[in-house]
DNA sequence: GGGCTGACTGACG
DNA sequence: ACGTCAGCCAGCC
């Protein structure tokens, strides 16, 4: 396996329940600055302790073609979705391991 | 090696 | 705020 790819879930391991972040913004903190989509790829293969829908595109919304089951999992963690399915980054959004 | 696809993003109109 | 276009990276024909 790659490391790469176990940055990425390592990552995402840390990102708390009740709170979400962009693909774009794991790759920076990765230093990866323009592999938003290999992050995708990467949780497409992650493996199940990884809280792989509590990563969501930088408008706050699921990319997936069906993200039934990834909105269903952040309401339960108490994520609000707003009447467009999207959710208030300014709120939920999670800066990362080390807060500017 | 060449070309296509996809769980993205930023810039434009 | 929304729809469209082009650029990026890794994986799979």
């Amino acid at each position: 396996m790659n490391k790469h790819f176990e940055s990425v879930y390592a990552l995402v391991r840390q990102v708390p329940a009740g709170k979400v972040a962009s693909y774009g913004q794991i790759a920076r903190w990765l230093g990866w600055e323009r592999g938003a989509r290999t992050v995708g790829w990467a949780l497409r293969s992650a493996p199940a302790d990884v809280p792989w829908h509590r990563v969501v595109n930088g408008r706050g919304g699921i990319s997936l073609f069906d993200g039934t089951e990834q909105r269903l999992r952040l309401e339960a963690e108490g994520v609000d979705f707003d009447a467009l399915g999207r959710i208030n980054l300014e709120d939920y959004g999670f800066d990362g391991p080390v807060t500017l």
